[in-house]
DNA sequence: CATAACATGTTATAACATAACACTATTAGT
DNA sequence: ACTAATAGTGTTATGTTATAACATGTTATG
């Protein structure tokens, strides 16, 4: 019995959602960064990237195994899991710890402190930073404490969907 | 085998910790709520919010299910997850997304979104507000979104962790 | 080519969470 | 007080997410 993330259809992310960058360009992009660090973009991390980029919405480790396991590559939890986390280590991959669920990087390559907003009907998440959310991190100094990491996650209704519920 | 959160000790939650209210003080305001809105404070809810406050640290659920056992309660998985549903409803207990762990509330009795603070290393958890945080949600108005819970999660390593780390 | 470092494969198990149903206690009407 | 409805708890089973441990393959480096 699975329980959420199953048959949503995927469009834009939310209505005035940024790409920001096709498929061939996050895998340009992704491609030029392990060349540039000397990281190997092996087989089994580019279809990992592939199967979060193509349509960009949140998938759970085992939803990855699953694609993976269609496309020919082993499907132990494991695997998911280490490319997840490599992914994750160079920016390139966020998880969603609301949903237990991960999603390709709208914005790579450029170091940032991602924030989400996530429709708890459609389950579409969008990506923003800092100005579009209205949340600012800078002065995020607290004392006796050095901040490395920020989950911020904005639960709610997308207007598609509150509009949905009302007709 | 246990992963983490298990032989740590326990003292003020960081070195600046506004405690706020000690033990006494919190059941007491959880009695008057409970009272005042007409919901039942039984035996189980109580000590399910005795074990969170009691040393005031993020717990799992099974660590909370291993404490009823001990005082003679029931230790069935639901029964805790029930619990925990239900003080967190009512806003005296919250969770801890990247810990998968449950913390009482440090200042319940008024509507808020809660941040917290979190070292990696001894594992222990500031809850703080907007201003402390240097977080400000007040202008998180995403267009055509309506956000409903706000999930915020600072990690890194505290003064007293970081101080022991280079002696 | 040796060898170290990295990457993947595999099995097993840990850790976290919920479904479904039974039973008991409390509350609200009559 | 009787009864029905609701809320709370107990129990079993299972679903879901994640990691440990170790084996094997692959790639860079001297
Ligand atoms: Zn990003
Ligand atoms: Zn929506
Ligand atoms: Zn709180
Ligand atoms: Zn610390």
């Amino acid at each position: 019995m699975k329980k959420k993330r199953e048959g949503k259809t995927t469009s834009k992310i939310f209505d005035d959602h940024d790409h920001g960058m096709c498929f061939d360009d996050a895998i340009e992009q992704i491609e030029n960064y392990f060349l540039k660090k000397n990281l190997q973009f092996t087989p089994l991390r580019r279809k990992v990237f592939e199967i979060l980029i193509r349509d960009h919405k949140p998938l759970g480790a085992y939803e990855i195994l699953e694609a993976l396991g269609r496309d020919g590559f082993s499907s132990s939890p494991p695997i998911a899991y280490r490319v997840l986390d490599f992914l994750m280590e160079h920016g390139f991959v966020h998880k969603i710890q609301g949903l237990n669920a991960f999603i390709a990087c709208s914005n790579p390559n450029h170091s940032h402190s991602p924030a989400f907003v996530i429709c708890r009907k459609c389950e579409k998440v969008a990506e923003v930073d800092e100005k579009k959310s209205g949340i600012s991190f800078a002065s995020a100094n607290i004392e006796n404490f050095e901040v490395e990491k920020t989950t911020v996650e904005m639960t709610g209704v997308c207007t598609t969907c509150s509009r949905a519920a009302t007709i």
